[in-house]
DNA sequence: ATGACGATTGGAAATCGA
């Protein structure tokens, strides 16, 4: 079984690519984030036509995250129970489901844009949320992942230049710290392989040619519990995406399994 | 080649991203 994790920066504009990589990959189920659309506009017809299901939590223009199974979708839950609302909203950043043998969330962590700025406080907020609501499952016996854009990168290995990030969102030790809570309910990092160079970014930005420079950053993380961990066969970051014309400003990380 | 930011809303310029 092959899952994969994405950030497609619009399913609108990446739809061409989209299906195009669900049929090269054979990709099993897809957890997507920044759709960039409202539930009703989504692609489910298009994704239903090559053998997909979808469910979807999205509102509009910002976030919006859905998952896509061709193995079963079900039990479906939107949303984060008892997150935070940002500005009196509750943002869709967080949907989950069985797929077959396998219980996955597709998270869009916020972004926290400055340290000290309300964002970043919600953010942290988000993730301690986050924690407490995977947490039984985390601790089951059922496979179980939180698949997504965490927006924190682990270590300062996971940047290209860490210098260039002090005292920047992504790498502060509050939100390390939330990456170890959130272990603690018994996930682990599964690190994929990267495809080339040293690093297995998942995100270059598209400026100043950060991608051929390889400036990137792995912020798009894949935290399975151990029955999930233990049936891993291979995990990879497909930079190949990435590349060329209308490609989203992250890569997808596929995670093979056992099960 | 992997190449100098892209998507959305709205119908220009602002906002967001990390």
């Amino acid at each position: 079984m092959r899952i994969a994790t994405w950030n497609v920066n619009s399913i609108t504009a990446r739809l061409p690519r989209l299906l195009a990589w669900l049929e090269k990959s054979g990709t099993d189920v897809l957890c997507v984030q920044e759709t960039k659309t409202t539930a009703e506009a989504f692609p489910a017809e298009a994704l239903r036509e090559v053998g997909y299901e979808s469910a979807v939590n999205a509102t509009g223009r910002w976030n919006g995250v859905a998952l896509i199974s061709r193995v079963g979708l079900d039990d479906v839950v939107p949303g984060l129970p008892g997150g935070p609302d940002y500005d009196g909203v509750t943002e869709p950043r967080a949907i989950s489901a069985t797929c077959g043998p396998v219980r996955l969330w597709s998270v869009y962590v916020p972004n926290g844009r400055e340290v000290g700025h309300d964002h970043y406080t919600y953010k942290l907020r988000w993730f301690e949320a986050l924690r407490a609501a995977v947490s039984d499952d985390a601790a089951g016996p059922r496979p179980f992942a939180v698949l997504g854009d965490y927006n924190v990168a682990p270590t300062d290995d996971d940047v290209w230049d860490p210098t260039v990030f002090e005292d920047s969102t992504h790498v502060t030790a509050p939100e390390r710290d939330a990456l170890t809570a959130l272990r603690s309910t018994g996930l682990s990092d599964v690190v994929p392989r990267p495809l080339k160079y040293e690093r297995p970014y998942t995100y270059w930005d598209y400026r100043q040619l950060a991608f051929p420079k390889n400036r990137g950053m792995r912020i798009d993380l894949v935290y399975g519990n151990e029955p999930f961990a233990k049936a891993v066969s291979d995990s990879y970051v497909d930079r190949e995406e990435r590349k060329g014309k209308g490609a989203s400003d992250h890569a997808p990380v596929v995670v093979d399994l056992d099960v």
